[in-house]
This record gives C-alpha cells, sequence and structure tokens, in this order.
DNA sequence: GGTTTGACCATAA
DNA sequence: CTTATGGCCAAAC
C-alpha cells in the first residue's frame, strides 16, 4: 500500500501546487482549475489560490497562475494583481484592454512539458 | 475534531 | 455583457 510518493512533500495539497506551479515555463500561463486538476481533482481550484497565498518562495513563479478567464483575481490585495500583470508582461504575455490574456494563446498545459 | 474561510468555477437570471 | 448563488476540497482557527 503505497502511502509514500515520489517526493513526500509535508503539508501536501500546497506543495504539490508548487511543484506544478514551477513547471509552468515563462510567456505562458495556466489557470487555477488546470493546475488543480493535474493534482487529481478539478475542484480545489480555490485551494490552489489559498497555496499561493501562502506562498513565500521566491522559486515558484505564481505570477503565472491566473483564473479560468484569464484575468488576475485579486481578492483584496491589489497591489499583486498589479506586479503579476507587470511580471507576466516582462515574460511576453500580452493583457487586453480589459486586462485579460487570451488563454487560446498563453494557457500552458502539464503534456506540453 | 467541528467550524470558517478562501488568489475558484460553473450555471442561472 | 454583469451580478448572484451553490459547490467543492483542503488548510487554518
Amino acid at each position: 500500500m503505497p502511502d509514500e510518493d515520489e517526493r513526500v512533500i509535508r503539508p501536501g495539497f500546497n506543495a504539490r501546487v508548487y511543484e506544478v506551479v514551477r513547471r509552468v515555463p515563462a510567456g505562458r500561463v495556466t489557470t487555477y482549475g488546470d493546475v488543480a486538476a493535474v493534482l487529481g481533482s478539478p475542484r480545489v481550484a480555490r485551494q490552489v489560490g489559498f497555496a499561493l497565498a501562502a506562498l513565500a518562495d521566491d522559486d515558484v513563479p505564481w505570477h503565472r497562475v491566473i483564473n479560468a478567464r484569464g484575468a488576475i483575481s485579486v481578492r483584496g490585495d491589489t497591489a499583486r494583481c498589479v506586479l503579476q500583470q507587470a511580471l507576466l508582461e516582462q515574460e511576453g504575455v500580452v493583457f487586453d484592454a480589459a486586462g485579460r490574456v487570451d488563454l487560446s494563446t498563453f494557457r500552458w498545459r502539464p503534456e506540453d512539458d
């Protein structure tokens, strides 16, 4: 009975989120739902956001994770939203007038890894 | 160990 | 197009 993972990271879920986000290449974006789906359940999208909220590692490109609408979610912290868009534009991601990203172009999937 | 919350998502109006 | 409601799951209190 396999209770051991390849990399047993303590927190469990949030660590897996970080692993997936680290795989996102520069110039691409992914959605919370996609990350959640990779982890096993598309319903844990909220948890993905929560995990990134508690993030403190500079090794994780959290700014490459946006919501399914292609927009940056802001829940009380607008500063992060602006920073995120700036970082993405630095990597080549383009925002439209509504501040949204064309997911058809920049959406990244693990299979593309 | 139950309750609350949360960077979401899908559907309905 | 926007706004409102339900749900789902894991971590924090």
